[in-house]
DNA sequence: CGGCCGCGTGTAATCGATTGCATAAACCAT
DNA sequence: ATGGTTTATGCAATCGATTACACGCGGCCG
């Protein structure tokens, strides 16, 4: 008569409710199935034993854990993890858990993506990251059962993948053309990582939006940055070395141009009064940064959501997708204070940020 | 023959190896019990086959999921996320995986959350945020078979759980102590949501220094934020509409410290010119926002790293710790420009921005 | 030589839930 | 009343891995 007992099991709730295991099971995940009355002391004998599921039993037995997993380069990224955020949410709405994977491991990281997916832990996987070894991954993949994936926020080219992202050639030519079109001619850019597949579109589409304009872009005012305020900051110590310098200059995101700004503040170069900025992403500090940050808003949410919601899918029904999807949002061009028309050279216009104190 | 077969199972290893399932099993968990040579056949006969375990298997079995859950009140909030970077490294690295929960779910949260304990998805609960309820927390982990509980960041008072985290008090006290310091007298606070631990932690070591120093704290230079940059920026609406203005202000975190600032550059108000600031976190854009943030640094990895180490611990031997853990850890502060000697009135020191620009 | 020990291995029970199949009861139409 | 259908339930196998227990064998000691 200890009362140290384990937690309860379904086993318990059936004695309890003098049915058999099955019929608990169905009372629990097939309602209509049972009587009503048998439904009643179901759940009167789960309310007093205190019964919860042990998912264990039932992953083994339907071969589903009811979770994703969501491997992501850099969590602290605030990009990333307000993606995140949405993924949780759709997740939870649909019942289902989130396990995170960062993605800086190298070869371990495969091994680690492999692990989880290969051992049943996770149902799905949702890559917010296009550089993972496609064959590998494939690879991975088939062995587990044609695993569904999703990618999501980067492409990977002709993999076949499903996948909901953004067009970032064409936000990226969008935010050069905005500064095109305030008269700059003399445009830099702070690129991504070298290899990072959003990178090169963002280039891309500042390499369009000049061509269109029938601008030549000039190699050193495009500077190398890796996505991090750090990088921005190193850029502008090459920026102020230039003998000729851009008017404006165009950030792969948000954070290398603040980054960038902090930089060229240190030197007294201040935007927009010197220089027109514009970044990508639109983080929450964009619009409280000093100036206000003119920069393309990826609509992070829909992207988490709606890739959260198409891997359901895809697991809940295998055969719900025969071609492989793909999603294109569209970001939008917040207009800030960090954009300026091109002022006459050599005459800085200096209307911004004076105004009097008031203290 | 077909090829199509399901993923193998530890039974195809052992037919193959011709070996019993049990020694396969002991080979992997245990190879000491295991000769050489049955060894060497069983390493070959996993790779040909290409066996991975099954999670769901051995969780049922072992009655634990190598999982730890993470509780977590803001996942998009970079403190919050970096933290759980932390958290995620670590747990890697002994072989944990990381079940992300989003708090903000009112009471279907405390639902969610029991789920998941009770359901034997996860081996353990790392929670961020003190204001979930206490009793009920106690309640399910005794249900869950007291289930390992560490609670970071914030403390949830005498309840006797294990806690990583900095002294938010003393912190905040020094913090505020940095503005007297420096000839200030007068110093606002902007504070965090009303029932949120942290917050009022921090009012308190505000309090405490200005009484140290013989100052009485103004009712009205206390504004009521929420820790986002909004709440921060509608705070400065508020000190906007004071006739008598602090000279300096000290800001329960960094975001509402930028919010703040923000809303009073868009009013001509500079910083450190009109205003000394001080924020708390050190976020990555405090060090590059203009001007940069003097700002309380919490040791974040640390923390998250701390708290998983000593989640795990108890995870693999609940007897490790027979009185509740309490882990305090250091802020730092870290002066940059947003902090500066009080001028004297009516004469706003110029010295600040004004370099000329030099394009 | 006989008994004991320990190593390496196999047998089979076990973890908790689900589900195919069988069966009983109830209902319906003729 | 009879056969057929539907509904509600139980029985027992099953998912994959672990592990208590048993067994066989070789070596060692007295």
């Amino acid at each position: 008569m200890s009362l140290d007992r384990k937690t309860p099991t379904i086993q318990d709730v059936a004695r309890f409710a003098n049915v058999s295991t099955a019929t608990v099971s169905r009372a629990l995940s097939a309602p209509e199935k049972v009587s009503e009355g048998t439904r009643a002391r179901v759940a009167e004998a789960i309310r007093v034993t205190g019964y919860t599921l042990n998912q264990a039993g039932r992953s083994l037995r339907q071969r589903s854990a009811k979770t994703i997993l969501v491997a992501i380069p850099d969590i602290r990224n605030p990009f990333f993890s307000s993606i995140l955020d949405a993924i949780e949410r759709e997740a939870a709405t649909r019942g289902y858990g989130v396990l995170v994977l960062n993605l800086y491991f190298g070869r371990e990281t495969i091994r680690r993506l492999q692990d989880f997916l290969l051992s049943n832990r996770a149902d799905g996987l949702l890559l917010l990251d296009g550089s993972v070894d496609t064959d590998l991954l494939r690879a991975v993949s088939q062995q587990a059962g044609e695993i569904p994936i999703v990618v999501a926020c980067e492409e990977i080219p002709n993999a076949g993948f499903h996948t909901v992202l953004t067009d970032n050639v064409e936000a990226a030519e969008r935010a050069t053309r905005h500064l095109i079109d305030l008269g700059h001619r003399r445009i830099g850019h702070i690129m991504g990582p070298e290899h990072n597949v959003v990178s090169r579109e963002r280039i891309t589409g500042y390499g369009r939006a000049l061509a269109d304009a029938g601008l030549t872009p000039q190699p050193e005012w495009q500077f190398r940055g890796n996505f991090d305020m750090e990088s921005g900051f190193a850029a502008a110590a090459r920026f102020l070395s230039l003998n000729d310098r851009p008017s404006a200059v165009f950030a792969a995101n948000d954070e290398s141009a603040i980054g960038f700004l902090s930089g060229l503040r240190q030197r007294g170069i201040l935007c927009p009064r010197d220089i027109s900025m514009v970044g990508f992403d639109d983080l929450a500090v964009a619009s409280h940064y000093v100036p206000p940050l003119t920069t393309m808003r990826q609509p992070r949410e829909a992207m988490g959501r709606m890739a959260a919601e198409a891997l359901i899918d895809l697991i809940e029904d295998p055969e719900a997708l025969a071609i492989p999807l793909r999603i294109v949002l569209r970001s939008e061009l917040v207009v800030r204070e960090s954009t300026g028309r091109l002022a006459s050279v050599g005459r800085p216009s200096l209307e911004v940020d004076m105004s009097p104190a008031r203290i």
